[in-house]
DNA sequence: TATAGCCGTTGCCGAAATGGCAGCAATATG
DNA sequence: CATATTGCTGCCATTTCGGCAACGGCTATA
């Protein structure tokens, strides 16, 4: 079911690769072949699609509104081609999705196992990556589904939903701060943090508070994994910071006890996107999933602010 | 400019023709070519994506879901074409609108106007017709943007606006009528009433209004045409029914008075829906039209509702 | 500085696709 | 029954596409 001419498809190809000879090998097919189809191309449009840099092929200004337009095209094949399949009672296809870490503890894999177990013939790809590369992911056409911490998203990507759930401290049983119910930024820079590294969002959610503090916090640990920093908290070595997202199962086993942060009597929160591209009718079984994914993360925002109320 | 295969080219031509050697005749090729594209076509996506009717060819189910998507291949080409010329500094293409009868008075003509002194390589197509066919013209590709009453639109239409003008009565000046600030149904039931015909919306809007009053108009003209009913009244032939868009310039020229109706105390509303397809991105100049349209309707609702001001 | 490796492009040739012409059977219209 | 129109199919020319090998340009490494 291919019939859309070579041209889109090589494109496509060389665009992802940023090579000619790369896209060839992926296509299977000899790299002249490819060269003569991206010439032709050019020549139709009137202008260079591409700048040929020595190490590569680099889209010029034309050549991303056409990488926008051919994007729109084989995204809305795939959709077309799951419409007719869906037809003949046979729902099959992948999802594919691009989320921070927060998502990999408890929330996707749950709602990817139930999913699975209605709809065997779905497959899924899950790539986890910082909010920014979520949103270029999605952009680049190299996802379906994004959730990322809410920044300003670009006019061709869409926001689904929007969750906003509490941010806290995470901490050891045995921890002094373990038994309230809430602590203060104040309080727990009493004692050695779980800092994150400036490439997790948790760094610019709590940065501009601690900037606002006078003392500046008693350095311990630095690390770039919301797992590793759990695991780090669990074995009592400081205070990690999280959404209670991140955070699910294993404190209910007791292990950990989250603390949603007070901030001069106000919560912090964070704010969960969910996107897809705009210029785009999704696959009807991923837009199933995408409702799902809607209703899981807005039944999880309910139940934890529920858990914990905060002063209005 | 045209990099897409001639099987989708063929598809689009069958389908709006209903026919192949129609369709053949319109792209200037023979009938064997577009016959063998569309055979080609069937076997890539293996099902048959036309009834051979006697009488020429009609989309099945697996047929209507390649048009969408064959619709928005080719829209979004437009979009594509429109951006890259735009990067030149021309912009030029045509904005295609279906509306109904109530815009060609003042509205339509006002708006394309204006527009022409500032984007005079932008030119127009404009069709006239009832809301229903306004849809289905959109849905079919006919159409960029179309104007209707706000009738219950199809998932793949979206509403980009809804602005709601008052339902009144059009009277000549020496009407007995014309004197008053409004006017109840009854009180134009009493004289000669110029009825519209089923096919105008006006009719779906006035006639459970009519059905609950015990009395029955007396008959005298019915018709289907906004502007023939507008001069019928003029001429004093009798009371007809109809929004205040209709009216514009020859009311403020004294021929015509503008009565809003009064149903019971509370006023008739007459709903007008902004409609584009969902699955599309417009071209930019005919997004900038678009906004415009908007804006000016906007205003004329905010205007004639401030004019006649009704017991909230 | 020489060399090896990768890059995109081009000439040549065979293969595949596309289109035009004429004619086919089937169906509707008179 | 005759005529016209429909979509379809051989046959053939033209166009397009892909594979192979080679060329010149560039980078990195020895």
């Amino acid at each position: 079911m291919r019939f859309h001419s070579p041209s889109i498809q090589y494109f496509h190809a060389v665009r992802r690769t940023g090579s000619i000879r790369a896209a060839a090998r992926l296509l299977n097919v000899a790299s002249s072949a490819v060269s003569r189809q991206i010439l032709k191309l050019e020549q139709e449009v009137g202008s260079p699609l591409f700048e040929r840099n020595a190490r590569g092929l680099t889209l010029t200004t034309v050549g991303e509104m056409l990488a926008r337009h051919v994007m729109n095209v084989l995204q809305d094949l795939d959709r077309f081609r799951s419409d007719v399949a869906s037809l003949s009672g046979a729902w099959h296809g992948t999802v594919s999705i691009a989320c921070i870490e927060s998502l990999t503890e408890s929330v996707l894999p749950d709602l990817i196992a139930s999913h699975r177990t209605r709809a065997r013939r779905v497959s899924f790809t899950a790539e986890v990556m910082g909010s920014s590369d979520v949103l270029e992911a999605l952009r680049r056409g190299e996802a379906d589904i994004g959730i990322a911490i809410a920044l300003r998203h670009p006019p061709d990507l869409r926001q689904v939903a929007l969750k906003r759930f509490r941010l806290g401290a995470l901490v050891a049983r045995e921890h002094p701060l373990a038994r309230r119910k809430t602590v203060t930024l104040e309080q727990c820079l009493a004692f050695p943090v779980i800092q994150a590294l400036p490439e997790l969002s948790i760094y610019h959610l709590l940065q501009p508070l601690i900037a606002q503090l006078s003392e500046t916090p008693e350095p311990a640990i630095q690390a770039n994994s919301i797992d590793l920093m759990r695991e780090l908290a669990a074995r009592g070595v400081g205070v990690a910071f999280q959404t209670q997202l991140g955070v699910g199962r294993l404190s209910r086993d007791a292990q950990l006890v989250f603390l949603p942060l007070d901030n001069a009597g106000s919560p912090v929160w964070s704010d969960l996107g969910i996107y897809v591209r705009a210029e785009r009718t999704l696959p009807a079984f991923t837009e199933s999933f995408l409702q799902e994914l809607v209703r899981e993360l807005g039944e999880r925002e309910r139940r934890e602010n529920a858990a914990y109320p905060h002063v209005a």
